[in-house]
DNA sequence: ATTCTAACA
DNA sequence: TGTTAGAA
């Protein structure tokens, strides 16, 4: 089932396309791309095609930016995500300790409230209201 | 007609 | 982020 992915990963949609789709401008559009959360083809033209993954991911920018969450915190998101996988194939060679099952807890944990605090260190706190 | 880069009354 | 100028 690799056909689907390689798809996906075709880029073969105009910015003008991508922005009907996600309803963002082409200036946030190319801001994002600036950030290294997509990376869009160049066609003959110099003119940027994106791919469905590139929509996708576009979409859910849109998302979090909605929830509130900046491009900090959205960027940190997909470094995470990254991470992720990369433990998942180091977890296929490698048998799973309890310490690994410490630590992908612990940070599952924090994935749900780091995400509102910026990098310049607010201190957004968000508690979990426990009735003494 | 579309998109690109660079820049800011 | 918006917007705009000048080029491709």
């Amino acid at each position: 089932m690799k056909e689907k992915e390689l798809r996906r990963s075709l880029s073969v949609f105009p910015i003008g396309t991508v922005m009907k789709l996600t309803d963002l401008t082409a200036r946030q559009i190319r801001y994002y791309e600036e950030q290294q959360l997509i990376q869009p083809q160049r066609n003959d033209g110099n003119r940027r095609m994106y791919s469905l993954n590139d929509i996708d991911v576009l979409l859910e920018i849109k998302d979090y930016l909605a929830e509130g969450i900046n491009m900090a915190g959205i960027k940190h998101i997909y470094e995470m995500q990254e991470q992720e996988q990369e433990k998942k194939q180091a977890a296929l060679k490698r048998p799973v300790t309890d310490e690994d099952v410490r630590r992908i807890f612990h940070d599952e944990l924090l994935q749900q409230g780091r995400l509102n605090n910026d990098e310049q260190g607010h201190s957004t706190l968000f508690h979990t209201h426990k009735p003494l």
